[in-house]
DNA sequence: CTGATTTGACCGGA
DNA sequence: TCCGGTCAAATCAG
C-alpha cells in the first residue's frame, strides 16, 4: 500500500477492474460459468473501483496493519464491497474522521481499520474472512442511537504477550446481517494462526435460545478470523453446500452444538448467552474461531492444520442432530469471497472450476 | 480450579 | 454532563 495515490497505482486499479468487468462479461456470456464465479468479479469489481477511489481521496498513509495484516478487501474498508452500504454509519463516518485526523487523536495512534461482514440466511458471507486471531471479550456498551451493543474485545494473549490488538464489534442498526468489526492496533501475539481453523458460517433464522445463543456468537466470529493461509490454500472459487439442512427450525443451524456444551478453543471458552446481546436471530462475530469447520475445495480435509477437523460435512453431520422437522429444506451455500487472492498479485486469475 | 463472560462502576475526553 | 471505552468483581461453565 506504499503506493497508495500514486497515479500509476490508480490507474493500475482502474484497469484491474476493467479487466474484471471484461471477465465478468465473460462469464454473462457462458452459461456454464457458475453464479458465484460472477458473484466473486462483482464483488471485486466495486473491491477494486473502491480501492480506486480510496486513492484518490487518499490523505495519509494507512495504518501499517492494513497491509501486513488484512487481506486486501478488508483494507479498502467500506468502500469494498457491496455491503457497503450498511447504515451503521455513524462508526464508519467516524473511522473517516479519525484517519484524517489521526496524528491528532490519541487513541487514534494504533491502527484503525474496519471490517464489515454481512451474514445473512441460506446466502454467502460476504466480506473480508481473516483474522485468526484469539479474543477475549472484556466489555459491552449500549451505543448511543444504536439499536445493538457494542462489543469489545481484546487479544486473549494481551497479558501473556502484551498483545495489545482489540476489537469493537457492532451489529448493523438498519441491517441486522451486517456487523460492523472495529479493529485497533496491530497484534503482536504470535500464537494467533494456530487457533484460527477454517469456518464459514451461515447464519440462520433462530430464535435466541439460552444455551447456544453465544456458542454462535462467538462461531460466527470466526468469520472475520480465518488466517490468511487458511485463505490462501482456498485460491480456487469455493463453495459449500450443505443440503437438506433446514433453515428455519429453530433448532438448526450447522454451527449449532450440543446446548448444553460450551465450546473451547485453545483456552477460550464459550458459554451461552451473548447473541441475544447483538439481537438475534443473528450471531455476531464476536470471539474466536471455535467452529472448527474444514471446507476442502477438493474434499480432502486439509483445512487449518487442525487434524482432528472432519469434513465441513462431517461436521455438520457430527453437530446437527437428526432433524425432527424440515418445514423447509434448504441449501445453505457459503462462498468464499476470496477478492484479496485476485489483488495480491500483478495477475488476475479466476479460476474457479 | 481455571478461565471466559457478564455487567455495573469508573475514567477521561468532548 | 454525556458518552464511549475500560476495569474488575461476580458469575458461569468445563
Amino acid at each position: 500500500m506504499d503506493n497508495m495515490g500514486d497515479p500509476k497505482s490508480i490507474v493500475q486499479e482502474l484497469l484491474q477492474g476493467l479487466e474484471l468487468a471484461r471477465q465478468l462479461q465473460v462469464c454473462l456470456h457462458t452459461p456454464s460459468s457458475s453464479q458465484e464465479t460472477r458473484d466473486l468479479l462483482i464483488h471485486n469489481i466495486i473491491s477494486t473501483f473502491g480501492k480506486a477511489l480510496e486513492m484518490v481521496n487518499w490523505k495519509g498513509p494507512l495504518p501499517a496493519a492494513e497491509s501486513s495484516q488484512l487481506p486486501l478487501a478488508a483494507a479498502i474498508r467500506m468502500s469494498d464491497s457491496p455491503i457497503s452500504s450498511s447504515p451503521r454509519s455513524e462508526d464508519s463516518e467516524r473511522d473517516l474522521k479519525d484517519q484524517d485526523h489521526n496524528a491528532f487523536k490519541k487513541r487514534n495512534t494504533l491502527p484503525r481499520w474496519t471490517k464489515r461482514i454481512r451474514v445473512t440466511p441460506g446466502m454467502a458471507v460476504e466480506g473480508p474472512l481473516d483474522d485468526g486471531y484469539s479474543w477475549r471479550k472484556y466489555g459491552q456498551k449500549d451505543i448511543l442511537g444504536a439499536m445493538y451493543p457494542r462489543g469489545y474485545y481484546r487479544c486473549t494473549h494481551r497479558t501473556v504477550q502484551g498483545c495489545m490488538a482489540t476489537k469493537q464489534v457492532q451489529r448493523s442498526d438498519e441491517d441486522p446481517t451486517i456487523f460492523e468489526i472495529n479493529y485497533r492496533g496491530k497484534h503482536t501475539c504470535t500464537v494467533a494462526h494456530t487457533a484460527a481453523t477454517s469456518s464459514v458460517i451461515p447464519l440462520e433464522n433462530q430464535e435466541p435460545t439460552l444455551n447456544n445463543t453465544n456458542q454462535q456468537q462467538n462461531i460466527l466470529q470466526s468469520l472475520e478470523q480465518q488466517p490468511n493461509d487458511l485463505l490462501l490454500s482456498l485460491r480456487e472459487g469455493l463453495r459449500v453446500q450443505t443440503q437438506n439442512l433446514d433453515s428455519t427450525d429453530q433448532s438448526f443451524s450447522p454451527f449449532r452444538f450440543p446446548l448444553s456444551t460450551n465450546i473451547k478453543n485453545e483456552g477460550q471458552v464459550f458459554p451461552p448467552h451473548v447473541l441475544e446481546n447483538f439481537g438475534s436471530p443473528y450471531m455476531s462475530p464476536a470471539t474466536s474461531g471455535i467452529s472448527h469447520f474444514s471446507v476442502s475445495p477438493s474434499g480432502v480435509n486439509s483445512f487449518g492444520g487442525n487434524p482432528n477437523l472432519g469434513t465441513f460435512e462431517s461436521h455438520i453431520n457430527d453437530m446437527i442432530p437428526p432433524a425432527t422437522s424440515a418445514p423447509n429444506s434448504a441449501a445453505v451455500a457459503l462462498e468464499f469471497p476470496f477478492n484479496q487472492f485476485n489483488f495480491d498479485g500483478q495477475n488476475f486469475r479466476f479460476d474457479n472450476p
